[in-house]
DNA sequence: TACAATGTTTTAAG
DNA sequence: CCTTAAAACATTGT
């Protein structure tokens, strides 16, 4: 049987879907790597060295944080994994023939495992050590965790008050794993315009916010997290991406809008009729 | 053809 | 040093 593997971008929950779909090489050695040595995607690491690393080793478990991947390796070997805008992973057949886009592919014996991405937003970099790599220790904490309180939404938003709550919302730094989709479905959910500027969210609004993110999280990685199904109906994400899209409570077609180089699509009897630059 | 795409990073400016 | 704005990155699909 041959699986198909969604083209989706991936944010927090997407991630942790094709995280698991390396799952299958867990517990076995690779026999060979393959690569292409110049690729974009293996900027700032050494592509050579994470090849002669990783042969022999055996892949022992892995880990999402936003949409930071982390797989680690026997003797001491992490391979940092960031899907950017096309990547996925997957797994091939045990004989597997990379193609043009499979950067990186780890052969095992019952199965190769894959990593492609045409754009090569996405990056891959290799750690050698007894713990992981400072990057992914300093990561912040899952929005989903006790960690993120009300208090520490409201000082990351106060600290970034001039931004549009919509970009603020994009920031990695605080909303570890939040992408396109999840930040309009928040804003939508919440019914905050996203042109408000971040330091103007406060009080009652804020709080429900503060629910909210942690509900779309909780609810995606669920969902689609699971095994990529589609969010139920009701959810904005099923309509940003139409060309006619419509509000899934009243039926009223979206607002949409590129605010600081990214799509956006709101509801104005949801979340009001404000706009960049009023004058 | 020209433009837009669910993401970061860099560079410049305030 | 801090925050914000915009361009850059590379490819595919409409």
């Amino acid at each position: 049987m041959i699986p198909i593997y969604p083209l989706a971008m991936p944010e927090l929950a997407e991630v942790e879907f094709f995280r698991k779909q390396w799952n299958c090489g867990l517990g076995q050695k690779i026999g060979a790597v393959r690569l292409h040595p110049h690729a974009r995607l293996f900027r700032g690491t050494n592509a050579a060295d994470l090849e002669k690393a990783l042969a022999g080793r055996k892949l022992l478990r892995s880990e999402a944080r936003g949409k930071q991947m982390l797989f680690e390796f026997s003797a001491g070997g992490w391979l940092g994994v960031h899907l950017g805008m096309t990547g996925h992973l997957r797994q091939e057949r045990p004989d597997f023939a990379p193609g043009r886009h499979d950067h990186l592919a780890l052969l095992q014996k019952t199965q190769t495992l894959v990593f492609s991405d045409a754009r090569q937003f996405g990056r891959v970099r290799f750690h050698h050590g007894p713990s992981a790599p400072d990057w992914w220790t300093r990561f912040p904490a899952p929005l989903t965790s006790s960690t993120f309180t009300l208090a520490v939404l409201e000082t990351f938003l106060r600290r970034h008050g001039g931004l549009p709550i919509k970009a603020a919302l994009l920031l990695q730094d605080g909303f570890p794993g939040v992408g396109n989709w999840m930040a309009d479905e928040m804003l939508w959910r919440a019914g905050i315009n996203p042109h408000t500027p971040s330091g103007n969210v406060q009080g009652l609004v804020l709080r429900r916010l503060w629910r909210i993110i942690r509900w779309v999280c909780r609810h995606a990685l669920r969902v689609i997290g699971k095994d990529f199904s589609d969010p139920p109906a009701g959810w904005l994400m099923n309509e940003k991406w139409k060309r006619h899209g419509v509000c899934p409570i009243h039926k009223t077609r979206l607002q949409k809008e590129t605010l600081r180089g990214r799509t956006t699509a709101w509801c104005i009897l949801c979340q009001g009729t404000q706009k960049a630059n009023p004058s």
